[in-house]
DNA sequence: GTATTTATTGCAACTTACTTGCAATATTAT
DNA sequence: ATAATATTGCAAGTAAGTTGCAATAAATAC
């Protein structure tokens, strides 16, 4: 993986992943910098920023790519190599979830890893009680 | 849902998951019923059979929908609601699981369901000893 | 700083998975 | 057999994602 140059494009991403609270899909991206920048210029800068680590990614239920920026130190989930994904059935929000799923040994098959989508309700969708 | 006639496309496609070992891409069907079959017709079958519960999908890796039979009653992943996959990361061949996998309770999130996307080797691509 | 090297960008053209409207045809119901 | 309607093939359309290339901007060497 090539060097990755500091130029206007890719701050803008950098920053808008620093700040954004849920992963987002490349369509969102396009959507969001429509006037900053070329569609062909998001994809390939999400391709090096998730080749050198600085981004996620995860496939949703409906065949969408997500991403998500990695966290720094002090998060939990930062440190967590691979985690689960949640998608909320209400607001359509997705997130990374700080949790570790055990996979059960599969006779027959050699597990080498796995992804997990979890579906629901997310908290801001859940009914409170005041 | 409507009701499924039985036409000749319908029936290839039913016994072709009959016979199916693996589950199958859209992209794989069309080039094999690519004599028979419009493309077209294949997706709408499809979604036909998956509507009515005659198959299931689910989404692989890279954003690729697959399709597999719903296995009868003797099968005991027939009777699974939900099950996790595999795919090998050898072959590329990809199965149902008939194992389950539980899910720890997430705080903040209520979770409905979960799809899990396992993959490793499978057994035709483990080395073995003779 | 200036010159040089090379990664990155925007643009337009392209590829391709998937969808859609519609008229013709095949199933099913009567 | 007749009528009703689900299904099909085809051709055209949509839109996500890719690519080649010349212009530009970063990083590096001087
Ligand atoms: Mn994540
Ligand atoms: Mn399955
Ligand atoms: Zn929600
Ligand atoms: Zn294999």
């Amino acid at each position: 993986m090539a060097v990755i140059r500091k130029t206007k494009t890719v701050e803008s991403l950098i920053n808008f992943f620093k700040k954004s609270e849920h992963p987002v899909s490349i369509l969102d991206l396009i959507e969001k910098f429509d006037t900053t920048m070329d569609k062909s210029t998001i994809y390939r800068i999400l391709e090096r920023l998730e080749g050198s680590n600085m981004i996620h990614s995860f496939i949703d239920s409906d065949g969408v790519k997500r991403y998500a920026q990695l966290k720094d130190e002090g998060s939990s989930i930062g440190k967590q190599e691979k985690h689960p994904h949640f998608v909320c059935n209400d607001c359509g929000n997705s997130s990374c979830l700080p949790v570790k799923i055990s996979i059960p040994s599969v006779p027959d098959y050699i597990i080498e890893s796995a992804e997990h989508l979890l579906k629901g309700i997310c908290k801001n969708c859940t009914p409170q009680v005041k």
